[in-house]
Order: structure tokens, then C-alpha cells, then sequence
DNA sequence: TACCGAACTGTATGCGCATACACTCTCTCG
DNA sequence: CGAGAGAGTGTATGCGCATACAGTTCGGTA
């Protein structure tokens, strides 16, 4: 590894110009077949791998994209380790807990692998940037120069830095839609799906005082989801205010402290929550207090976590396209990049409402 | 987006030299506070994100690591979408499955997060790789041309393409532990895990019917468990020649077949398998069987994936610190660029045994 | 044999930034 | 009041590659 070799170490070797070695590597068939084995075979010799930063100087483009995220993981707590010295095995026995923390990643895993996958069907490399720690524009300007186009999900950043970073390059933003803004965005069908399972629970189900727990104020994706539960309502011609609509935060623990309100003010016929965290504290509670799903009453989610599929009984929700999430924004950005000119666009993905045993009348064929 | 300002076209908006520019974002402290406020009111105005390309080239290095996965999903399928046009919702029926697809993915999914998260400690920007595809050697090239250093999941990539890698930057090899070549590695205890863990089996459970379930041949990870495994037989005095060794390679349909080959040939008083999803499978036929577990055979596993953890009875493992992998292998590539002279690494990271109700004798003391 | 175009290859230049070095001020001190 | 020391800034150059353009070679044709 002493100093790397470069084109014009490979050309000397080879006896030829850079010019020609550069050609091997973009457009080979330009290259006479003898020409071109004899300088593959001196990249061979020197370990010759071409510098993405003077490539990306040189072409005026990186074919990296970037996919930004909030702060996955609250990581104040990280340490500094020197894992030269470590122990090697514990023996513990393992009490059985909720493990809410590392599910909430799986989001952004997904998000992120649909992303990676796109990028690369369209011969990009994927970078990953986290908006942890303190300055959020130094983090992303950090990226920003680093890639062709950004992807970001709302809210990860303050918008007068997309401004900027945007005069730079393409910017897509994921899940959230805010339609005073210029950039592209992917978004799901938040209050499609909510409308669609509250219709199935009003209609196919008989219910009619369904309560609604929200997730937390001022968010569009709880926006959207509780205006499809509402216009849900409005089709059947139920009252909305004589309907009891409980504040959450999107976390499970709210969730518990909602179902034990919930208890004391009477259970009704069903739960329709924001998301699954809340689902499934909820749940948790209303089994300890032997109340059953969904024999006593309905419980259903958003999102479609995983622990919603292994719960018991397993949760009635609208899954999420998370993967789509990410294969969407790189497709845009792709568009984007192709065509600078064309108009702004939002992409909507589909959800898929998922009925399971927490919402009754559940008699799959099978 | 019209073509991005550079430092030209910032030093010449705030009247002073492209050095000064650069140095208010090198260091700052160099710059006179006045000059300095005056550039960046330029910066701001012309929308000005310095390119890492040309920021690369200079300073001959990216800033950035890169992490190299094997095909985390198969891809074959995936097909180009249209993302304008999609439905809005589908409602359907779930019908339990066993989810085993998506599962494997979290072990890339945590190295990448801990990856994620060193190399932002250490003031890196992480870019992600995925060996899918004809052509790996062109694949690694090209992500190697980016980044100052490479961590690479052992078995994703030849190790030929790997010697050329590493004559340009440092390569770290994560999960495999060969020792016959010249990189640094970051390994788990998987011995010793194994070994921990069949010790209890033995010598805290009286078990000496012990079966083993492997993984594939020939691959580290497989050879190291086995290997701890038959030291604990050996220090129970049990011959390990008595007892048979049925052949899987990783995955729960394996686990499947192999269960009901055991089943046809007499229940042992416990099944060591080599990881978790056999343990998964096997236990499922088992169940079926009328064979309970842990009353009529102990079943334990190895990885501590999620599924082991929220299976009924839940599933004794050997936690891998898989993030920590990720974290490791970041950590080890820092040292590298620190010092290119020093001896050749092996880090081998702690893993912790789980006891949970797949074991008998299971009694937490909460 | 001389000439022409196609196929190749070489030369020269610029991409945007970091930085060594030179230079200009402004103080401070003798 | 002049010299020296910083502090601050500008000039010039190179990082490694892509590529426009010029130059060369070669086979085929008149």
C-alpha cells in the first residue's frame, strides 16, 4: 500500500499514454484488443484501482447517491471501545422484554436496502449519512458534496439547509408530505390505508364506536392517517366529536398508559391506533386486565412491524412499503438526474391493509 | 441546481482569494472573523457546497469507509417499477408464515448500523456496497477507488480481487477467520460460545446425548462452532464419535428435513445446532411431532436472531455482537490509516450464551 | 504505388480544491 | 522612528483522471 498506483504509473508500465488507459476502464472498445490486455495485465501488476475523487472531478459527477436519516439509534451512551481487549463469552439467562428500541429500526433498514438495491440497478453506489450529533448543515453539506443527489427523510433536516444543499443538487424527500417546498417527493398512502381499514371495520364489521389513537400532533404521516379515519367516519354518517380521540406519541409505552384510560372509561367495540407500537401496548394491557382481542374488542395498528406479525393474537395493520420507500426516492433521483428540467413530482406508494386476529371475522380460506 | 458555485465563484462574490475561501472551511480560526463572516454570507448566497471530489483529490484522501456485503436479498426478481403509477391500497388476508426471508437480513442490517455509527465517531461517512451481480471484481474496484478504507463480510469477495484492493487501501476482514493471509480481521467467539454453551448443556443439565446439527462445510464460522462443541464433549469424557452429526447448511428448511430424520431415528435428550433458523426449523417439526421442547429434548441454536427470541418456548442461543462487528471493523480500519506500519489485527469479539425456556432448567430468578 | 478513411493512440487541458510559499500589513519593542 | 514578528491573505501548483482534438497507423482502393 505504499503510494497508490495511478494512471501514469499504469501507462509507463504498459508503454502507453494515460489517455489509453483511461480508455481501458470507460469505453474499452475503443482500445485495440492487444493494447488493452497489455495494460489490464500492468493494472494487474501495480494494483491499480482507479481514484473516485479524480474520476469524479474529471466527469463532473460522482455516481454516488445519499440517502439521509434522523438519528437511528439514540446513541449517547456510545462509548469508545478498544475491542483489542475484550472477554469472550457471557452466560446469562435472557428475561423476556418488550425489545421496542431495535424494532424501530427496521424502518430505516428497509428504507435503506430498498434504496441500496435501486441505486444500484441504475449503476450508482449508495452513502449513508445519520443526523446525529449537533450540526445538522454540516453534516449534510459533508454528504452533499459527496454525491450526485440526496435523498433525505422529512424531518431529518431544517429546510433552509435542503435550500440549500438543493442548488447543488437533485433533492428527494421521504415520507412526509410538505407541499410548500420545490423538492421531489415519495410519500405512502398514509390516509388511503387508514380510510380502507377503518372501512373495514365500520362496514364488514359492524362497528360503530371505533376510538381512535393518534400518534403525535403536528406530524403529517399522523395527519393523514387520522383523516382517513375520520373521512371513514363521515361516509357512514357517524358523528366524529361523539367519538373519543386519545393523544399518543407513536410509542408503546403511550400506548399502555392509553389502554389503562381507555379501560376505565369503557372499552368500545374497536381500537384504531396511529401505529403498531401503540397496537400492541395497548394489547399488552388489555390482556394483563383480561380483556380479550378481539372477542371484547378490536385492536388494529399501522405500519406492519414485525412484532406485529408474532404477537398474539397477531395484529390486524396497514403495512408500510418501506423498501419501496427507498427504491422510489433513488428512482426519482434518477429521473431527476436525467431530466433536470422536468416538473417537480410526488410519488404515492401503495399500502396494503394486513387483516389479522386482532380484528375480529378473521377466517382465512386456507 | 443551474452548475454548482465553486470557490471561485464564492471568492469572487466576497471579494477575496479562493484560498481564503477554503481555509474558512479548513480552518477557520486562520481567517480573520470578519473575512471569515464576509465569505460564509457568500457561501450562503451562491448556495455553495464544496465538492468532495476536488476536496478528495487534493488532500488525497475521501473522508469516507466503505463496508462490503455479500447479496443481501436475492435480487433475481426485482423488476423495474414505474413508480408514477400505483394503486392506493389492497386489503388482504395474512396468513401466518415463517417470515425467514426477510430474517437473515438482519445480521447486514445491525454490522452495517454499528459500521454506521464507528465510523461517524471517527469522523467518517460510510458507503455501502453490495456484491451482487456478474462481477465482483469490477464492483469492489469501484467502491475501493472511493474510500480510504475497506471492511469486507468474509466470503463476499475472492480473495485474488482482494490482494489488488489492498495495494491501494487497508482492508479489514469481518466474520471467516483465515489466518493465511494479510489482513486485519475482526472475528466473534464462536468457539467459545459453543463451547459455553454445550458445557451447560452438559455439565448444569447432566445431558450426554448431546447431537449436533452443523452448518455448511467448510466454512469458518461452521468449523469453529463444531470445534467448541467437541471440546466440551471432550471434557466431559463423551465420545464424540458415539453420538451422530447430522449435516445442514444454515437454513430452516434444513432444519426441517433434518428433524425428521432425527425424529425417525430416536429423540436425543438435546440438539446443539450450528445456528438459530435450523434450531427454528427443527423445533417446528418437532412441535408438530407431539415432541415437546424443552420437557422431551432440549433444542439450542446460535446467532440470538429475533425470531429465536419471540418463538414459543424461546430459543437458547449464542448471541453474536453483530453491531458491535460492524463497529469493530471500523475501529481496526481507523488504526490502519492511523498507523499503515503496525502488525496485522485479529480482533475477536465477546458473544453472549442466552439461556431461555428452549433449555430446561430454565428458572429466571425475577 | 499513392491516396483516403477508419481505427487507434497521444497531447494538452481543465475539473475544484488544499496548501506551500511569498507577500503585505499591523503592531510591538528597542 | 525603524526593524522584526506575527497575523492575515494571495499566488501558484499539483492532486489523478476524462476527453476534445490532433496525430498516427493500417488496410483497402484507384
Amino acid at each position: 500500500m505504499q503510494k497508490a498506483a495511478t494512471v501514469y504509473d499504469v501507462a509507463a508500465h504498459a508503454g502507453v499514454s494515460i489517455a489509453t488507459v483511461s480508455r481501458v476502464f470507460r469505453r474499452p472498445d475503443d482500445v485495440r484488443v492487444s493494447t488493452r490486455e497489455n495494460v489490464l495485465a500492468s493494472v494487474r501488476a501495480l494494483g491499480y484501482v482507479p481514484s473516485a475523487s479524480a474520476r469524479g472531478l474529471a466527469a463532473r459527477r460522482t455516481g454516488v447517491l445519499g440517502l439521509y436519516f434522523p438519528d437511528f439509534d439514540e446513541v449517547d451512551d456510545v462509548v469508545d471501545v478498544d475491542f483489542r481487549y475484550s472477554a469472550n463469552v457471557r452466560v446469562e439467562f435472557d428475561i423476556p422484554d418488550s425489545g421496542e428500541a431495535r424494532r424501530q429500526n427496521l424502518y430505516f433498514d428497509e428504507v435503506l436496502r430498498g434504496g441500496e438495491l435501486q441505486a444500484w440497478r441504475d449503476g450508482f453506489t449508495l452513502m449513508v449519512g445519520v443526523g446525529r450529533g449537533s450540526n445538522p448543515i454540516e453534516m449534510v453539506s459533508d454528504i452533499a458534496g459527496r454525491v450526485d443527489g440526496l435523498a433525505l427523510l422529512a424531518g431529518s433536516v431544517p429546510n433552509d439547509v435542503l435550500e440549500h444543499v438543493s442548488r447543488r443538487i437533485p433533492v428527494v424527500l421521504i415520507a412526509g408530505a410538505r407541499r410548500d417546498d420545490n423538492f421531489d417527493h415519495v410519500t405512502v398512502a398514509n390516509s388511503e390505508g387508514m380510510h380502507a381499514l377503518a372501512r373495514h371495520v365500520i362496514d364488514d364489521l359492524g362497528v360503530r364506536d371505533a376510538i381512535y389513537v393518534s400518534g403525535p400532533k403536528h406530524t403529517p404521516d399522523d395527519w393523514d392517517r387520522h383523516d382517513g379515519f375520520r373521512r371513514a367516519l363521515a361516509e357512514s354518517d357517524i358523528d366524529a366529536e361523539s367519538l373519543p380521540v386519545y393523544h399518543g406519541d407513536f410509542s408503546r409505552a403511550r400506548g399502555r398508559e392509553i389502554a389503562t384510560e381507555i379501560v376505565a372509561s369503557g372499552i368500545p367495540r374497536a381500537i384504531v391506533c396511529a401505529n403498531d407500537q401503540m397496537a400492541l401496548g395497548i394489547m399488552e394491557v388489555l390482556q394483563t386486565r383480561g380483556i380479550r382481542v378481539p372477542d371484547d374488542t378490536i385492536v388494529t395498528g399501522f405500519d406492519g412491524i414485525e412484532e406485529g406479525r408474532m404477537s398474539t393474537p397477531r395484529l390486524t395493520t396497514v403495512q408500510q412499503p418501506m423498501a419501496n420507500l427507498g427504491r422510489a426516492a433513488m428512482w426519482v433521483m434518477r429521473r431527476r438526474l436525467d431530466d433536470p428540467g422536468q416538473p417537480r413530482i410526488a410519488v404515492r406508494l401503495p399500502v396494503s391493509v394486513l387483516l389479522r386476529e386482532s380484528s375480529e371475522g378473521f377466517l382465512p380460506s386456507s
